[in-house]
DNA sequence: TTGCTCCTCACGTCACGTGAGGTGGC
DNA sequence: TTGCTCCTCACGTCACGTGAGGTGGC
């Protein structure tokens, strides 16, 4: 607000439109596409609250929160379906004590398949790592003519004392 | 191997065919589907070692090594054209430090990736679980004349120090 | 007025799922 | 011989991507 401030970065994130977002404002603001910015609508997972008159969709912000959810929801191995059902649970009810226990189910549910994946995303991480400690020291290998089939018997990779999963099938050594 | 073991339980393994798998073997002990197993032949991601005279696939334990790589990967996000890239990554150099310098190329592309989706996943199941709580005590609520559109003046929701977005989207509160 | 953005079809793609109709193997 | 499993097409599905051809808005 002083004239010594920063740049004025308001065309950068833009809310043009009398405080309403563009398709366009959504799928950058929520790192998404225009395409999927109007799948979503065409599911039902978001809506603009009109249009121009020439067509354009214009959204106010609540709407790209639930893009922004959505998409990490996505991101996170969720099925639209899944994810439309979780949005709408709060609007089956009108209690809130049985609102909030329909999305409680739903939540519920799904949290225990991200514990899962998170594990599996680590166990992963930990098994690429490890093929890739041992492959550094194979680019320093000079054993030409053992490459390609007698690798297993190397004293670099037979030293290790458990080869990763992941190492034996890609460089095809340990058993 | 003493008489007084546990029961016989080859049956739900199931190495028969002379040491060899079948599809429904390779699905089963890979928990995928014959149709995957079949779907990554198509796409030279698996190979079965041969086919009985009736037709059936024949696969030794190695593929099911590669089937439960890929499995993971898939899990993991990687695409089938990434996974083929990686798993063939070795077979393209006649030298064991050139093969390996490409691997390692391919692995060190996806780490950060895998990384980011470990944060993201985390992040979302923190959010998630505290949206959790909050609805935990919605559930005891009696304000059935506030609930669907004045939840943001109840003092159990403003008494969070911070709504977490996931659930300004999914109770519609916050701001 | 010139670009850049937005619009609506509509077909393509990726990674399989799901029958239909038929044969193999302990 | 009876089931259960496997086989090959071939079409369906989910979540978008990608042009084609045309219009809108600061």
């Amino acid at each position: 607000l002083s004239k010594s401030g920063p740049p004025n970065l308001q065309s950068a994130s833009r809310p043009r439109q009398n405080g309403l977002l563009t398709s366009g404002d959504m799928a950058r603001l929520g790192k998404s596409t225009v395409r999927t910015v109007r799948f979503y609508e065409e599911v039902g997972l978001i809506r603009p609250a009109q249009r121009t008159g020439g067509g354009h969709r214009l959204y106010p912000t609540d709407q790209l929160d639930r893009l922004r959810l959505v998409a990490d929801l996505r991101a996170a191995g969720f099925s639209l379906e899944d994810i439309r059902e979780l949005l709408e649970a709060k609007s089956r009810h009108n209690a809130a004590a049985a609102a909030a226990r329909e999305v409680l189910g739903h939540l519920d549910g799904h949290i225990k398949p991200m514990r899962k994946r998170v594990a599996l995303l680590q166990r992963l991480l930990a098994e690429l790592e490890a093929t890739r400690a041992l492959l550094r020291q194979c680019t320093l290998c000079h054993h030409g003519q053992r490459f390609p089939d007698r690798c297993a018997d190397c004293d670099v990779v037979s030293a290790l004392e458990q080869v990763p999963a992941a190492a034996g099938v890609l460089w095809h050594v340990g058993r």
